[in-house]
DNA sequence: CCATTCATGTGATTTAGGTCACATAAATGC
DNA sequence: GCATTTATGTGACCTAAATCACATGAATGG
């Protein structure tokens, strides 16, 4: 079997033999009608960790809806440094507003790990909307969490302080993709610490040497495959 | 006459005196017969400079959108630090997504200079756009700037250069509300030091010494009235 | 119009985090 | 399973900008 880029998801990991579009939040309003539909506009791909999705400058002329796995959405400055926008792990969508028209891609889109993909070509998409426009509050309810994940992100960074910014992007990945552990919460998005670095921008030393310190501390410790358990989950809540 | 806080604005101070609102590009597209209607809608106001329109916490219920004057959106750190992410200047718009539901405002909102500002009451305008959906497309554009604008701010203050910090912010005002002199291009936001040291996250002492060297290098100047002269744009175009 | 507040410029000092350098460890591919 | 690449930890050093301090200048309000 041809395992190699593309091949049909049988069903998602998490719940069974149908792509769950339910829990997806930009369906989440739908009727069961209308989400059989929607599932019968979805091309699905699969990629490898590390694969890139979209360049920079490439098309962005699909809704992009992770179905099970994580990928980065990054930009990089003149002298090639990268900065992540976004993370995006299971549920998680991207390009609504392509709706408005195909352009290129502001940032390269990157598996961090093995992505099961889920995409809705934009005029396939457009003509839903126009069927549904119902769903429009619902893209506009996606479209306003990022903006206010950006608006977060611009307080963390501008704050100049690396404790924080750590401290921010701890509680942020918890918060989206955290799971129930007997010890705390496991972060498994299976983020290097230069991806960590370069979300809140930072070194990666600096990320390592605050790792170390907060694991002396017993506040978290990296188990294998780069997931991070915290142990105290409270000490990166704003206070 | 009462000048206190509310009075009726004749019209725009740019376009003569009708409020002009087809220079406001969420309502660019709409047909002479839609404006009329918004402008029916439209409530006004006038602040003076350093006047606070709205405070975190405030229910955010309205479309605001600046007539003529400027003001900033502004959050602050848990020690009192402020962090500006909009300034609105004539023609902008705030609060499009206030149409998903009425919600405490994330920042406060402040006169940067006197400001005649125009605000739609949230059940005024969801029914506008209910029987006009067409306006959802400017309204989604109009968003996309916004998140365009954010990705760009994160990706300027992650840099943690305070030169390219600076750089960014002048070439984002040039291009938000430069105007043409003889000698090079205006800004004339009244931004105090401060204000454009809480929107790129630098201290104002720091912003004090760039602007000297820059002034040194005769790359712009400050005028009277807190109005930038920039000589030599082209110094702050990406390049 | 004067007094007080607010904004700005600039020096001196401190410091967090960047940079460089290297050793070790983990992952990957043939 | 070994070799090469990629990721990580940590020390030493350096630098840009924060911080502190103060003088001057501009704006504001009674």
């Amino acid at each position: 079997m041809n395992q190699d880029k593309i091949f049909d998801v049988e069903g998602c990991k998490t719940c069974g033999h149908k792509m769950c579009a339910k829990k997806v939040s930009l369906f989440s309003n739908l009727t069961d009608q209308q989400i059989e539909t929607v599932i019968s506009l979805i091309e699905r791909k699969n990629y490898k960790k590390g694969e890139t999705i979209l360049h920079t400058g490439d098309d962005f002329d699909r809704l992009y809806i992770v179905n099970h796995g994580s990928m980065k959405a990054a930009t990089y400055t003149e002298e090639g440094k990268e900065q992540i926008l976004y993370i995006l792990n299971d549920g998680d969508s991207l390009g609504e507003l392509s709706l408005l028209k195909k352009e290129p891609s502001a940032y390269d889109l990157i598996a961090l790990k093995n992505l099961y993909l889920c995409t809705i070509p934009k005029n396939r998409f457009d003509n839903f909307v126009k069927l549904n426009p119902e769903i429009m509050l619902s893209i506009m309810a996606s479209v306003k969490e990022k903006i206010v994940s950006l608006e977060k992100l611009v307080g963390a960074i501008a704050s100049n302080d690396g404790d924080y910014r750590l401290k921010f992007l701890i509680n942020r990945l918890m918060h989206q993709s955290g799971q129930k552990h007997p010890q705390g919460i496991v972060i498994n998005l299976q983020l290097t610490r230069e991806d960590m670095a370069n979300f809140v921008g930072v070194t990666r030393e600096t990320i390592s040497r605050k790792l170390s310190y907060l694991t002396e501390k017993n506040i978290l410790k990296s188990l294998e495959n780069k997931k991070l358990l915290v142990f105290d989950p409270s000490y990166f809540e704003e206070s």
